[in-house]
DNA sequence: CAATACGTTCAATTTGAATTGAACGATGAA
DNA sequence: TTCATCGTTCAATTCAAATTGAACGTATTG
């Protein structure tokens, strides 16, 4: 039940969302997406998918905040379709610069407020959280870096 | 119960790996041994995080397999303990170079038997897989430059 | 040779998140 | 206005992974 290319592609999509912390059926809808090309309404992913509305609903605006799917109105009909963005694995990457920042904050505010007895504990964890600030830096340098050859090639 | 500074932190780091798919006992560990700046035993971190001493032995082994946590012969006592690495936030990413590197391949492999009628998509698939490809690339590059840059301030 | 201290493994349980079904609100069509 | 079509929301369920408790194997001590 399961060897055609392109629905093991759409399987193989879940698990990697999966692994990133993201549901499952994520992926499946970005990987379908991808596969199709344009636009596809709501009632279209469910069917493909075999999933239900509340689920199609739910991960396709997931998917749009994070940047990785667009909502596109349809003229003529007025369920609202969505696509994969032109290359979705940057807005992937921009998401977990976002929350290596977000979470060099985290830490660092945690670290501030060790008291002076601690101070060498402090200076790990600062440290450590640097690390990931430097980090998202870098990886937001990189996305940008990759957009501009994008935009070279097209 | 959770005005310590420290428990905080301890916390946060484990829904800071609980974010990235690794179980939450896992950031406790860490941050209890980051913390800490020294070796400590199973039945120290059981203790210390009242957690069952198969949590803390299975979640140590795991971070010491992603390079992590390194394994502690303490002479004296035939109890094995363990320390955070200098920069444990390297071997994340690190681990996350690795993993996208496998993603890439599995993607691109899955995108190759895609039938010649699914041209198109099979070209989408692979630019997707590509980009992973490259910032694994790009990740590994810098870890190695963060690397050089500790090196040289020691 | 016990007897103890340790780490591991595995089945059972707990826990949290993903997914669903059903009810709802809104929008447009007739 | 009434009816059908859509998307959303939310409580209930399902499902998978984390966590535990208990049994076990091994090494060490006395």
């Amino acid at each position: 039940m399961n060897r055609d290319p392109i629905d093991h592609f759409i399987e193989q999509m879940g698990f990697m969302t999966q692994e990133d912390g993201l549901p499952r059926i994520a992926g499946q809808v970005l990987g379908y997406l991808l596969v199709e090309g344009e636009p596809r309404t709501l009632a279209e992913i469910t069917e493909a998918l075999s999933i239900s509305k509340a689920s199609a609903s739910t991960n396709c605006r997931q998917l749009a905040d994070k940047g990785i799917l667009t909502r596109v109105a349809t003229r003529g009909s007025r369920a609202d379709s969505y696509m994969a963005v032109t290359n979705p694995a940057e807005d992937m990457l921009a998401g977990m610069a976002a929350r290596f920042r977000t979470r060099a904050r985290s830490i660092e505010d945690a670290a501030a407020s060790f008291p002076d007895s601690r101070a060498e504990a402090r200076a790990r964890v600062t440290t450590f959280a640097q690390f990931f600030r430097t980090s998202a830096d870098f990886l937001d340098e990189w996305t940008e870096r990759a957009q501009r050859q994008m935009a070279d090639t097209e």
